[in-house]
Formats: C-alpha cells, sequence, structure tokens
DNA sequence: CAAATAAAAGACTCTTTTATCTTAAATTAA
DNA sequence: TTAATTTAAGATAAAAGAGTCTTTTATTTG
C-alpha cells in the first residue's frame, strides 16, 4: 500500500469535509465516520493530527466539530498526506536500500525517482477544492456503500 | 512503503544469486544472509516462497543452496515482486476505495493508473540478468556496509 | 552406515499499524 | 447553572508484518 490506511482515510474525510463547507457550520465527526464507513475513534485520531498540523480546526460542545482551516482551493491532497504519513514514500529508495542514490544510481534509480516525483506531482495539482468538485460532478462515492 | 520488507529482500537475494551464476555450484543462504546482512531465517522464509513460485530451485544437504530456476535474463523484477507481494500494488486504488475505476472515475485516477503502470513498467523492464550486471559495472552495493 | 551439513517447516516473539473503549475537557442551550 | 453534546486524550486490544528459534527432512561424504 502506497498510503497507510490512516492517510487514505484522512484523504477521504478531508474531501468530505471540503463537500460539505458551503453549510458554514462545523462537520460533525460522528456523522462523517457513519457516512464513510470509518470507525470514530480511529477517525478521531488522524482528525486530531490534521488539526494539530492546522489543515483543520475543531470545536468542541454542541454544534461543534471540523472545518478546513483554509480555504479548499489552498489545500492539496499532498498537504494531507504529507500531514499524516510523513515524507517517507516520496524519498524512499524502492529496495529500502540507505546510503545509495544519484551519485552512484542502480539501474532501477533513474526510473524510480520519476515514479516517485510523478506520485508526488499527482497528489500536489490536485487541491480539495478542484477534487470534491470533480468527484460531486462525477457522482464517485468516496465510501462502500 | 511500496513493497514490503519481505518483497525487497526478496529482489536483492535474487540479484545476489543471479550475480553469483557463474559458478554453476549452488549459492548458500547463509553466506547470502551474511553478505546481504538479512536474518538468515527470515530470508529462508522468503526464498522458499520464491522456490515455490518457481523462481529459484533449491537443494538440501552439503553443498546445498539455491539457484535460479530459469535463466537469469528470463526473470524479471516483476517476476519476483508478484511472487513475493502479489499484485496488490498494480491493481489496488490509490485511496483505498473498492468498487470504483475506470469507469466513473475520480480526478485521481487516471493519473493513478499512469503511475501505477509506469511502476509496474520499471519492474518489468528489468532482468535479473541486466541489473546485476548493471550493479556490478556501477559497483552499487546491495546491502549496508 | 554414520556423521555432518544445509534447506524446509513450523512455533514463537517482537513491533507497528489499525481499531476500540473509557474518561476528561470544552461548549452550548435549556 | 446544570444537563447534554461533542472533540481531546489516553489506555487497551486485535491484527498484520517482521524477525527469531527449534525441530525435521534430505543429501553428501567419510
Ligand atoms: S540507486 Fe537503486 S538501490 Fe540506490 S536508492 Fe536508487 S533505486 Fe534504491
Ligand atoms: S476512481 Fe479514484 S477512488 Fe476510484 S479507484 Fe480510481 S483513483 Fe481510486
Amino acid at each position: 500500500m502506497v498510503l497507510s490506511k490512516a492517510c487514505t482515510y484522512g484523504v477521504l474525510a478531508s474531501l468530505y469535509v471540503a463537500k460539505q463547507s458551503e453549510n458554514k457550520s462545523y462537520v460533525s465527526i460522528r456523522d462523517m465516520s457513519n457516512e464513510l464507513r470509518i470507525s470514530f475513534h480511529f477517525l478521531t485520531k488522524i482528525l486530531q493530527k490534521l488539526t494539530a498540523e492546522g489543515i483543520l480546526q475543531s470545536h468542541k460542545g454542541p454544534k461543534g466539530g471540523i472545518l478546513l482551516a483554509r480555504e479548499a482551493r489552498n489545500i492539496t491532497i499532498l498537504d494531507v498526506v504529507l500531514a499524516i504519513d510523513g515524507d517517507k514514500v516520496f524519498t524512499e529508495c524502492v529496495l529500502g536500500l540507505p546510503g545509495c542514490g544519484s551519485e552512484r544510481p542502480c539501474p532501477m534509480h533513474n526510473h524510480w525517482i520519476t515514479v516517485r516525483e510523478d506520485l508526488r506531482e499527482m497528489f500536489s495539482t490536485k487541491t480539495l477544492a478542484a477534487t470534491s468538485d470533480d468527484i460531486r460532478e462525477l457522482g464517485l462515492r468516496l465510501s462502500i456503500e
């Protein structure tokens, strides 16, 4: 798996929040966990991390929940991925070897870094706004149902 | 991590065996585990799988060990990856969603399948022969040392 | 044949990831 | 100001991945 489970949940949740963000009210984690079919407490932890990283803002108490901390068009999926999984995927060797690299590349290296960069590019060119808009237009579901 | 630890070990071991394959004698797993700095018993398990999958052949007893079951130029790194990790990486959705796909793609889908295919291409165009030759020429190490 | 060697097989341990459960803290609204 | 609501925090549990250890089986060689 390229992204951890926690990370894919974080991306799906971020897209869900972006989608709901016309209504200015906070998005309930409980509702979201029901709709996305993600364990409430597990999701809560992931969102706490996104809140700590400044991607989401949260509010306790009745009518509380979460919101995007910035505008959806200023948050990329890469931001979410980096907040949860870090940059391991974009820096690691595909063979798991430490200490080698561009100076003395193996035959895999040059191809590998293009794949790696393409992956990063993919995440960095998609904003939450654009992606959730497209998902809505195309009618794609964010969960199993 | 794109490949499991077991899978990267399997690739490194296969390349090691390919490199040693001028000497017609069996390659000792013990020696290999020492040189590659991989736990002997863990490596043994991985190699058993490669043997079961018809990529390696083994021989018990004194002077025993393992050999490539086919010629090194007829085994690709993809063969080794598929034998150990299966085709998950090349078939899974990057967002972990089941049931959606090309019929109703999300904005990520089209880019994702090119990345996925590029990854597969990378593994499938490298044979053990070519890769181990290149590694030898370039003096790349297969382990931490 | 007996002893030594080396892979095969399987039980077991440790770590990380994923998931659940409980309690605490903050906020709202009656 | 009290009760209800909702996120925060942290302990615990289950599952998967990674690694270790022991016993068995096959083979070679003296
Ligand atoms: S040179 Fe090869 S082994 Fe080294 S980091 Fe690059 S891909 Fe990995
Ligand atoms: S359409 Fe999007 S969510 Fe569905 S499989 Fe493709 S990348 Fe994954």
